[in-house]
DNA sequence: CCGCTCATGTAACTGGTTACATGATTTA
DNA sequence: TAAATCATGTAACCAGTTACATGAGCGG
């Protein structure tokens, strides 16, 4: 039954100031430098507010992460009041500059670079397992929800983004994705034959 | 400094076996599907091999994954002797098979559809915080980089994966993905002036 | 006999999540 | 003045991760 006599493991790991910032860090990172100082409800709400679905932006993540940059020199608060009210600003230190260029990379760890996850994909792999009339309704369905996602990335890109060139240019990456996805869909519909 | 008077909080979420599983989850589900009656190692063995990253593969996820399965009723363990040895082989039950089906959908959570999370995207918003020389560096090492897994994705749908449509079809969207990226990669040269 | 693969786990930790509590300020 | 938004957190939980421990069976 495999005792586990010792006195048990776990990796070190140490998140010393010296180990690489995390996707949702080096995100938080950018958003600092590109705001300026601002508050950690502000930093949350850009992730409110995007559509991207990865990060919930919720303040159980941001309050913990802000308060880490501060410890490993990476951001610090400045003692604001607006008004009566006290706020903390946080700001990027010159610390947390480099360590942005350097979540920027290169170098970047293998996987950056690797096809990225996506769970419709994943499904499709083992549509093997339900009867071809509810495989295409899945395809269908697929296509219908990913062009209506489409449109509204383009919506987007139409909008105020034509400002900034880089959030421009991540507006249309998100758009060839999508529309790579929807080609790939038309053409599984079509390989397992769209009728019958 | 809100205290937090009350008994505390924290979500009920319960994991029960009406709630909805993980990607991993159904995934692995998918797996018990399609390889019949395997042990956990194999399970293992399938991410292990598999040339994605999302997930590592490692032993502290699957065995304690496929315990929760088989609380849940959607897999059985069936203890089957090779030789002397003892081993544990896991098949999908009835319910594991609906549950499958379920994770398969549609329906599905409106995330599935969403733009899929891309490191290099998020990268690239923040690009406008370093030089512009390393800026170019940036996007030259990642059109080698994406190439480089595009020739080994290619290289994949040549391989074995014809015999099974639906595993060809997640290749050819794993390329497609790339490819869409690959020139997405090169409008972001073109648009932030390759030279100079 | 050595080392490799097969095989089964466990322990510590981590970076997220939801859900709550609290209160000031602004706006309808 | 009521409701929304701004603002700051905490507690519980969860599904992963790395790293270890253990041992059978097999090919050289």
């Amino acid at each position: 039954m495999s005792v586990s006599v010792g006195r048990g493991a776990g990796r070190p790991r140490s998140a010393g100031p010296r180990s690489a910032p995390t996707e949702l860090e080096g995100c938080v990172l950018g958003i600092l430098w590109e705001r300026g100082p601002c508050t950690a409800y502000a930093v949350r709400r850009v992730f409110l507010d995007s559509p991207s679905p990865y990060w919930s932006g919720s303040a159980g993540a941001v309050y913990p992460l802000l308060a880490r940059l501060e410890e490993r020199g990476l951001a610090r608060a400045l003692e604001s009041a607006s008004g009566r009210r006290a706020r903390r600003l946080f700001a990027l230190t010159t610390r947390g500059r480099a360590g942005l260029a350097r979540w920027l990379g290169p170098p970047l760890p293998d996987w950056i670079w690797g096809v990225p996850m996506d769970p419709l994909r994943t499904r499709v792999g083992f549509l093997g397992a339900i009867p071809a009339a509810r495989r295409r309704r899945f395809l269908a369905e697929s296509v219908r929800q990913v062009r209506r996602h489409l449109e509204s990335s383009r919506a987007q890109l139409t909008g105020a983004c034509a400002a900034d060139p880089f959030a421009e240019l991540v507006v249309r990456g998100a758009l060839a994705s999508l529309e790579a996805r929807l080609a790939w869909l038309g053409d599984a519909q079509r390989r397992l034959g769209r009728r019958r």
